[in-house]
DNA sequence: AGCCCGTCGGTTTTT
DNA sequence: CCGACGGGCT
């Protein structure tokens, strides 16, 4: 082996990386813009970029990459250790949701908060709307009803994410509930007192709380600065006004900070995201080097062509073309069918055609703008024996025995937990939110802990099955020393009882739980663990005990485009490209949002690296509006026919004109 | 009268 | 999966 570790370089990065890439992973000091096209080794740039500046000698836990998935993070930095070695595997990284969460633990009581807040996610915050507007008591009938809990709590969300107050975002997005107005305000303010009350931060909370500790707490601010010399973000022309303001005051002086990102990939304008960040990031930093990447390593040419010319009719973006040395391919097809279920049969055809001529299930997705567009595709896969994994829509940890279980675990951990209380004294016969009311106050009176349950007593014909909770939080109480792993097992064993009143298909669920029960394993804490859990939650079930659960090798994907983001398949379909669907009838009065649902449209097409089939049923009935939806995408009528093969169901060609 | 329970209709997109 | 709503039990 060689003597002088300095005069080896592991890695030959000219012949690894094209121009613009490796002037990206050798930039070491200062601000830099990578605006990276769709599939051109964005992530391999960053990987090599942490190699190097590993290799130059910066301490491997100074240098801090901020992804929106934790996977993405943890597959990065795996690859890193990978190229060099494992020093690259203690590069500081995650979720800006996932690094706030770290940083307040660690410095809670500098702001007036608890070690051991609580985090809670969108199901929690939605209960806790239900009660605050049973509290409120709105008046409110068929005609003039107050929204749901879901709007509501989207509402004050969107506000928070675009740091506008609650009446411009009424008066913006929700232009229908004017008439509600005070009391959403006070809605919102009632929210904000009870989070705040039991310490519950929610997601928006979390990037809240860290931006105020960077911007108010200079001593606590310069020691997280002096311990990250070197900032990478991905995908960030996601990030929202907060998380830009939480990477400016990161930066601090020496302002090493590098972003990546592709403008024309931004779809999350609806929880904030803001393209700006990205367009100004140049003024934010002055001295910005900016480099493009624009060699597509992923689609062949005549995708490209369609994916270019769709991008080209957003007004706002960063010049930028995309080209390929793939030549060759079939054309992108858009079929139109004459309804969702000849839809449906349709792909289900093409996929069997695709397996059957030896392309594996994996290489296959199947992309649309919403979860529930695939119920009927669902259908007809497993008539046809179809084998697939869903991303996006249900979460693995949103189905009701997942849900019920953590509640048990929540209440152990925190037993003013009322939200918690309240699902898993339901589940018991008898017990209504009025009996499970009484029950948490009597405990909360107690102020005693778990302990608290000793001061209840039911007479009712609910005794017995309350009886048996009571024995299994006494026994969880008792024992401070419980190992997480007994506490599981307790809960399932108590928990098994009602999952099989419950559920014809409890054999599922109880495997789900005990899958459950291995991720658990591998926790000290139940109060991590419970973070863990809402921040990123493993989604998707019957996958093999790994927290980042990937579609195996013999299904094929169903997924939502948000979902699908970062990630590539040979062959790609889009279902429910309808005008109405795709845009939704809802974007189309607000130029930014359709710009939006253009972007995503974009999104969805440039997954393909072979084959692309895009298709719309050709008549659908919206309930909601009461139109009928009966032509293509709008943002494909621009496509020529030279780039875009049309196709329609035999015999209606003719006759379908526009 | 107060409370529980079964059914039905409607769901953007996510950390 | 959630919330709203109406029937029926105690």
């Amino acid at each position: 082996m060689i003597d002088d570790p300095l005069s080896r370089s592991a890695i030959c990065y000219e012949n690894e990386l094209n121009p613009a890439q490796l002037e990206a992973v050798r930039f070491m000091n200062g601000p830099l813009l990578v605006i990276a096209g769709a599939g051109s080794g964005k992530t391999r740039t960053l990987i090599y970029r942490v190699a190097r500046l590993v290799e130059n000698g910066v301490r491997p836990d100074a240098i801090l990459l901020l992804t929106f998935t934790k996977k993405s993070a943890s597959h990065m930095l795996e690859r890193s250790a990978l190229l060099l070695d494992d020093r690259c595997a203690r590069v500081s990284g995650g979720t800006f949701h996932s690094f706030a969460n770290a940083m307040l633990r660690r410095y809670a009581p500098g702001i007036g908060l608890p070690h051991d807040f609580t985090i809670i996610d969108r199901s929690d915050s939605e209960s806790i709307m239900g009660l605050i507007k049973k509290e409120m008591n709105v008046p409110s009938d068929r005609h003039h009803r107050f929204p749901g809990n879901r709007t509501l709590i989207n509402l004050f969300n969107r506000a928070v994410n675009k740091g506008i107050s609650i009446e411009e975002t009424v008066a913006n997005a929700y232009p229908h509930l004017s008439k509600f107005m005070d009391a959403i305000i006070l809605a919102g303010q009632n929210y904000d007192a009870h989070k705040a009350k039991h310490f519950f931060l929610d997601y928006d909370d979390l990037l809240i709380y860290f931006r105020n500790l960077l911007r108010d707490n200079a001593e606590i601010s310069e020691r997280i600065q002096s311990r990250y010399s070197h900032i990478m973000v991905d995908e960030y022309q996601d990030t929202n006004q907060i998380q830009a303001e939480i990477i400016f005051l990161l930066a601090g002086d020496k302002k090493n900070i590098m972003v990546v990102g592709d403008d024309s990939q931004s779809i999350y304008g609806f929880r904030g995201a803001k393209i700006k960040n990205m367009l100004e990031f140049p003024d934010t930093f002055p001295g910005t080097q900016i480099i493009r990447l624009e060699e597509n390593y992923r689609s062949n040419q005549p995708i490209l062509d369609l994916t270019n010319t769709v991008i080209d009719q957003v007004s706002e973006k960063f010049s930028k073309t995309l080209f390929t040395r793939k030549k060759g391919g079939l054309k992108p097809v858009l079929a139109a069918m004459e309804n969702e279920s000849a839809q449906s049969h349709y792909v289900v055809e093409k996929i069997k055609d695709l397996l059957a001529n030896g392309s594996s299930p994996d290489s296959i997705c199947v992309l649309f703008r919403a979860g529930f567009h695939s119920y009927d595709l669902e259908m007809e896969l497993n008539k046809n024996r179809c084998p697939f994994v869903k991303a996006g829509g249900f979460k693995f940890v949103e189905t009701a025995h997942i849900k019920d279980f953590m509640a048990y675990l929540r209440v152990m951990a925190n037993p003013l937990d009322r939200i918690s209380w309240h699902r898993i004294l339901l589940l018991l016969d008898k017990i209504g939110p009025k009996t499970a009311q009484k029950i948490y106050e009597s405990v909360e009176h107690a102020n005693d802990g778990l302990w608290g349950v000793k001061t209840v007593t039911l007479k009712s014909s609910a005794a017995p099955g309350f009886e048996e909770l009571k024995e299994l939080l006494l026994a969880a109480a008792e024992t401070e020393t419980l190992y997480i792993q007994q506490i599981g097992e307790r809960i399932l064993n108590y928990y098994v009882g009602i999952l099989k009143k419950k559920y014809d298909d409890h054999p599922k669920r109880t495997k789900d739980l005990e899958q459950l029960l291995t991720i658990m394993d591998r926790y000290d804490d139940v109060k991590q663990f419970l973070s863990d859990m809402a921040l990123e939650p493993p989604n998707s079930s019957g996958s093999n005990g790994k927290l980042t659960a990937e579609g195996s090798a013999d299904r094929l994907s169903l997924s939502t485009i948000h979902s699908a983001k970062g990630l590539e398949w040979r062959h790609v379909f889009i279902i429910w490209a309808l005008d109405g669907r795709f845009p939704t009838l809802r974007s189309m009065d607000d130029e930014n949002e359709l710009e939006e649902e253009l972007r995503l449209m974009y999104v969805a097409a440039t997954r393909a690296k072979e084959n692309l089939f895009i298709t719309y049923p050709m008549r659908a009935y919206d309930r909601a509006s009461g139109l009928v939806l009966d032509r293509p995408s709008r943002f494909l009528d621009a496509v020529p026919d030279y780039i875009l093969e049309r196709e329609f169901p035999t015999g209606i060609g003719a006759i379908y004109w526009d």
